[in-house]
RNA sequence: GGGCGGUUAGCUCAGUGGUAGAGCACUUGCUCGACACGCAAGGGGUCACAAGUUCAAUCCUUGUACCGCCCA
């Protein structure tokens, strides 16, 4: 027996575990069946499930279950990310509390704690993804550090080395001077802030009189300045070309160059060049092979390539001493505000310093070019479309990778190195050792990879490579990856790269890139701002299927989600909905449907509700297989509530209660519907589908419905004549109802319906549903006439007439005024028609079915017309 | 500065070259033996603006305005 009402909470726990004890996850790599394979994005082990997570993990979860019901081995590989800043963040912040550092521990020792944290605290979030009910297959959970990513990052790494695609160099890197280690382009956060420019002279040499004025946002930097740079046609400068300046609080004489980057209309039209702290003036140095002159230490302190003054000086406040000794100088002209972009590391928070050190790097251009080309040519689609568009943009103007980060939590880096220098890459320190020669004393790099780097291995990483698995074999390529598009750079592009370098086939048919969670005004959830929705509250108070549920209605394609607990509300209602149509279904015995054939029916509400469920169950199977997650949403919400429970239940009602004559066909497909429903449902609603499904019969040992078959019937039990005589009860109710609201006639009273003009199939249909219509329409008789009583209420309903003789308690002013609002709007109707008809452009242009079908509109609604136009002649008569 | 997306009912959003839709909110009426997390009936929209293509534009094209995102 199904409780009076439905409690999410006890009953969620129980279902997951026992499909998890069941093994109802799990792929079979031995199996013949097609596969069918997502691979999850790892989330960060130190992560807590937020709303992008929920929505991710919902989707992925839908996807998978909807296809393994389909029959096919379906693998959701699971799996986290050893996320290293992230997480060597956390337990630092750890042992600061115990008031130990990282360094008096030592490297080691620091790695065991960062792996029993892991051990302790790293479970979290896939705990949660539990709790939202989903069917990864949790036996294959993978972690980017365990051994077998190890031994696939060391092939990885190795291979790409002596390809020449991995190689080391001395360059302008982004550098975390509070992190102390290098980070890519794309962890940089550009923020756009107010700031200064300053315009500085810098006297020329040997002419006391004459200056150049730079400006500048960086003033400290100019202790590094290689020279000034003009533009070749600034006319202004022409002269001074070749010439030198001497560097203010320095002894340095520097030249004046021209170069393209010098743009005469900004500032002075000079710029001060310092090829080591800027990129720009970085490649200028380069044209013109400037001495690069580092004037910084690792913390972000001037180093002692800079005047003894301002040594060992943190970069701002070396900023204020050098401006305040400009100042006295007189060689400071200008201060200007100004807004600009300062970059920021995404993890610290704190200001990037362009620097200038040897790291690794991956030849991003040389892999990016198959993985244009991949999408170019349609192997690999992006959903929605114009996320391509984004992809391409980035992958045509890539720079190298780089891939070292001065850290100590991650895959380090298989580089061993003798003290000259000389670098041995190899898998092992043996092999490395081998390389070198016994007996030379080798060094491993400290530094370890950047955490994509091992993800960009994750499509086939998991699946065993480089062993040639029969994992691999079967699973490779995967069907689709789903993700936000906030990671289709750091990730996805990465993933690509690599999965078609190492397994000369994309990783992935398509991409899927889902929408921002926003709050319910649009603002992105943080922390700070306190908005943040926990999607695990809202699965205690609503129910993880209600959750579930809104965020497949709300995953249109293309724009963002603002999420509100009223919507989540309205789904957590639609979940109660469903539990008491099953409720109603058990209370009339309608739980059975044993070798029941739907084929086989002959009631035309059967016929028809068995045509309506064949007909959501293809929009629902069109709309996933598009990605269109909303309408399928939509499709199942309104069969089961707008179809199933407001119509034909009504409709089973007099027949099940009375016992009709139809009573057990009407029963058997009652009960049928349900578990059809119930199916349709389940990848949506596992829980509480499952939950009715073990209640209303007694199921067999494993006979659950997370493992039942998807519908599989189609077109067959299509019925367009019952659907049309549905649609026409339906609007006989629906008319008589409206009347009746209209013409305030107490909901209570019974009354009488009359038919006039009713042709032989009408006749035949009134007295068929004689029983539905006076329940629905709260009838007393129905009968047929050839003349409406004097003081009736009319309207029409096809070719019928149909009259309400309620004279005693209609208000006849409202009535009137009721038909005559109604043939007013026909009027208008047939006006436009006309005007449609009497154009003959149109009529020679528009296709034929277009014009019949305004014919035929048009004669609908002047017959309409004409039968309340007597209905209301008739009522003025009286 | 470059690119992308958005502008449709009070709110949040679907959607289509030929009758403009949903959910929520709102109004009115309901203890019709599944359900008030409900039932029934309603009200509410120059589909941002302008021009073009078309027999026909909310939908296609171009431009404008405003909003948002990404990149520099």
């Amino acid at each position: 027996m199904l409780d009076k009402t439905f409690n999410p909470k006890n009953i969620e726990e129980k279902h997951y575990q026992a499909w998890e004890k069941a093994g109802d996850f799990a792929c079979s790599p031995e199996s013949s069946k097609e596969p069918y394979t997502i691979m999850m994005p790892p989330p960060n082990v130190t992560g807590s499930l937020h709303m992008g997570h929920a929505l991710n993990t919902t989707l992925q979860d839908l996807l998978t279950r909807y296809h393994r019901m389909k029959g096919y081995d379906a693998l959701w590989q699971a799996g986290t990310d050893h996320a290293g800043i992230a997480t060597q963040m956390v337990v630092e912040r750890m042992l600061d509390k115990e008031g130990i550092s990282r360094h008096e521990l030592g490297r080691e020792k620091f790695l065991e704690k960062v792996w029993e944290w892991k051990e302790e605290s790293g479970g979290t979030i896939v705990r949660q993804m539990r709790a939202l009910g989903a069917t990864p297959d949790w036996e294959r959970e993978r972690f980017t550090m365990d051994a077998g990513m190890s031994k696939a990052v060391l092939k990885a790494f190795v291979s790409l080395y002596k390809d020449g695609l991995i190689y080391k160099d001395t360059r302008l890197v982004n550098w975390d001077t509070k992190l102390l280690t290098s980070i890519s382009d794309l962890e940089v956060d550009a923020r756009d802030q107010k700031g200064k420019m300053w315009h500085i002279r810098y006297p020329i040499e040997g002419k006391t009189e004459r200056f150049i004025t730079v400006a500048t946002t960086r003033p400290e930097t100019m202790l590094g300045d290689s020279a000034v740079a003009v533009n070749p046609d600034d006319e202004r400068y022409k002269d001074l070309i070749g010439k030198s300046v001497a560097l203010p609080l320095t002894d340095r004489l520097i030249p004046i160059i021209a170069d393209e980057h010098a743009d005469p209309e900004a500032g002075s039209g000079a710029v001060k060049i310092t090829p080591a702290h800027d990129f720009n003036d970085y490649e200028v140095g380069k044209r013109h092979d400037l001495p690069m002159m580092n004037i910084m230490d690792i913390h972000g302190n001037l180093n002692d390539n800079v005047p003894e003054e301002y040594r060992g000086m943190e970069r701002f406040k070396a900023r204020k001493a050098i401006l305040a000794e400009l100042e006295a100088l007189d060689l400071l002209v200008k201060i200007e505000d100004i807004q600009h972009t300062v970059p920021y590391g995404d993890r610290s928070g704190t200001i990037i310093e362009p620097y200038l050190t040897e790291q690794w790097y991956v030849d991003a251009k040389t892999l990016a070019k198959p993985a244009i080309e991949a999408v170019e040519t349609g192997k690999t689609v992006f959903v929605p479309k114009q996320w391509e568009n984004t992809y391409y943009a980035w992958m045509r103007d890539i720079q190298p990778w780089c891939i070292s980060r001065q850290l100590w939590w991650g895959h380090q880096i298989p580089a061993w190195y003798d003290k000259d220098g000389n670098i041995y890459v190899a898998e092992s320190e043996e092999q490395a050792q081998e390389q070198a020669g016994q007996g030379v004393s080798i060094k491993r790099d400290p530094d370890v990879l950047d955490t994509w780097f091992s993800s960009a291995l994750w499509p086939f990483s998991t699946l065993g490579w480089p062993d040639k698995t029969p994992e691999l074999e079967k699973y490779y390529q995967t069907d689709v990856l789903l993700t936000g598009f906030d990671i289709i750079f750091f990730w996805v592009a990465r993933m690509m790269m690599m999965g078609i370098h190492f397994m000369d086939e994309v990783p992935f048919k398509t991409v899927y890139m889902h929408a921002l969670v926003r709050d319910s005004k649009g603002q992105k959830m943080s922390k700070s701002k306190g908005n943040v929705l926990d999607p695990l509250d809202l699965t205690d108070k609503y129910g993880a299927d209600a959750l579930r549920f809104t965020m497949i209605a709300m995953a249109a394609q293309g724009r963002d989600i603002k999420m509100s607990e009223q919507r989540l509300e309205g789904y957590r209602n639609f979940a109660t909905k469903l539990w008491n149509a099953a409720r109603y279904c058990e209370m009339n015995d309608a739980l059975c449907h044993d070798g029941f054939d739907p084929a086989a029916v002959t009631y035309a509400p059967n016929l028809w509700v068995i045509h309506e469920l064949v007909t959501a169950k293809k929009d629902i199977e069109k709309a996933i297989d598009s990605y269109r997650f909303n309408e399928a949403a939509n499709a199942a919400y309104g069969f089961v509530w707008g179809t199933f429970c407001d119509w034909y239940l009504e409709f089973s009602k007099p027949v099940l209660q009375d016992g009709g004559a139809q009573a057990k066909e009407v029963r058997q497909t009652t009960s049928w519907a349900l578990e059809q429903i119930l199916v349709l449902l389940n990848p949506f609603m596992p829980f509480i589908t499952e939950e009715i499904y073990a209640s209303i019969a007694k199921r067999g040992e494993g006979d659950r419905l997370i493992n039942s078959s998807w519908l599989k019937y189609g077109d067959e039990l299509l019925n367009e004549g019952a659907a049309k005589e549905m649609e026409w009860l339906k609007a006989v109710i629906s008319e008589i109802r409206s009347v009746r609201a209209d013409m305030h006639v107490p909901a209570a009273a019974k009354i009488q319906l009359l038919i006039k003009g009713a042709n032989a199939q009408t006749v035949e249909r009134i007295k068929s549903y004689d029983d539905v219509l006076c329940r629905m329409a709260r009838l007393e008789s129905i009968g047929h006439v050839d003349a409406a009583p004097k003081g009736s209420i009319q309207t029409v309903v096809g070719e019928a007439t149909i009259i309400l003789p309620i004279a005693d308690i209609i208000d006849l002013t409202a009535e009137k005024s009721r038909l005559s609002k109604a043939m007013a709007k026909l009027d208008i109707d047939i006006k436009k028609i006309d005007a449609k008809l009497g154009n003959d452009k149109f009529v020679q242009n528009a296709p034929i079915e277009v014009i019949e079908e305004q014919k035929s509109r048009k004669g609908e609604a002047l017959s309409k017309r004409d039968k309340l136009e007597q209905a209301l002649k008739q009522l003025e008569e009286a």
